[in-house]
DNA sequence: CAAAATTAGATAGGACTCCTAATAAAAATC
DNA sequence: GATTTTTATTAGGAGTCCTATCTAATTTTG
């Protein structure tokens, strides 16, 4: 126990606050990205969510655990993009009560446009090192899962998380992994956080996996 | 080049995205915080902000910075603050326009209580082994300071940029650093994002350490 | 020094966020 | 078949957050 240990203030709180710092940036970004499609940075999220899944069509329940927001909260921001026409609602066949959110094509159109803009953020991330670059998307991953584990954000569509990630399955030390979906091998720096075609492993397989991600050579 | 490189996204995105996902489970977070104490997520930061720098008293402009929102929005959320008995406006000085916004000794209490809470962010910080909490510290650094250069925030009041700060100055692996405010050793762990004591370093001398840190042994 | 430009903050107006609480309908459960 | 749960909407209200405009005080300039 140093001197500075203890008068700092905890570890994980500096790091709260520090993303909290970041998270401010971003935030300040996407106004800027936003309005030039005349849309919120809350509209931005979910029309990106939705283009994101658009093949199954989406409830509105999963849109607001995505956003971290209620469900009247989202029925609002969905009924702000659908009277714009970025977004459409469907009835569901199968069960009534829901319906099917899309995208339709002139919100295709936006985000396509929004997809090229780089925030700041982006270019302050770019100052990394290609080393750090990777090191910060393991941490990220880490910490995204811990989130998801206690619920506090939906299932994520993670690499680390799919039936078809095979860690550590070569001696590459540049592609490690092993993706069995499309029987190749790639690293630690095309770890994604949405891959759609995330498969959801089953319980047992993903611990195991987990841990042999962990530790990691 | 490889499969891989060619079908995901850029890193920086990616990690962008990993971020708003941590960001958006933070924000879901401080609603609890927040409404324990009666307040929004927005006033909550504001009010934090205060009372970290409560000494010499906020003009409102450094309010609207710190946030990442325009100048009447600040007025807004201190608006608010004042109403509730938090802060308080009094009139500056020297400029007759300018106001010294300071916290109240209420404010204070409530700040204290909210200090406490431990959010499910932090939570999963926590299962980040030490190390790997030190290294997302330094990462997380290293993003603040690029954002800061690039005006997407405002000066920080980091270690890193501090006229005190002596980078590896010691042999020790676990103290390297040296605060000659203090004149005591302290560690990676141990670095502050926002420090009271702060005194900003002349550019030349900040960019000197800045090396120094950066080419970390 | 006086006119012009800048700066600090407030105000007005409006779209949207975001909550809780209450409602309605369909689906699941017992 | 009668609850209970789930899905989504509506209503009401405080607050966020923007742009544009305004006033007053300060600083800069000619």
């Amino acid at each position: 126990m140093t001197l500075f240990d203890a008068i700092t203030t905890p570890l994980t709180r500096r790091l709260r606050e520090g993303l909290d710092r970041i998270a401010a940036a971003m935030r300040a970004d996407e106004w800027g990205v936003a309005e030039e499609a005349g849309l919120t940075p809350t509209q931005l999220h979910a029309l990106t969510f939705i283009a994101g899944r658009g093949d199954a069509g989406l409830r509105l329940r999963a849109v607001a655990e995505h956003l971290g927001v209620t469900q009247p909260t989202a029925t609002d921001s969905i009924a702000a993009l659908a009277r714009k026409g970025l977004v459409a609602k469907l009835p569901e066949a199968q069960d009534k009560r829901a319906v099917a959110i899309r995208v339709t094509p002139a919100g295709c159109d936006v985000v396509r446009a929004i997809g090229l803009a780089m925030t700041s953020a982006e270019r302050a991330l770019e100052t990394l090192t290609p080393q750090e670059q990777q090191t910060l998307l393991a941490l990220v991953i880490k910490t995204i899962r811990a989130l998801q584990q206690a619920k506090a954000i939906p299932p994520q569509r993670l690499c680390v998380t799919c039936r078809h990630f095979r860690p550590y399955a070569h001696e590459d030390a540049e592609l490690p992994h092993h993706c069995a979906l499309v029987d190749a091998a790639f690293g630690g720096r095309h770890l994604r956080l949405d891959c759609p075609e995330h498969d959801a492993a089953p319980q047992p397989l993903l611990e195991e996996a987990w841990r042999a991600f962990e530790r990691a050579p």
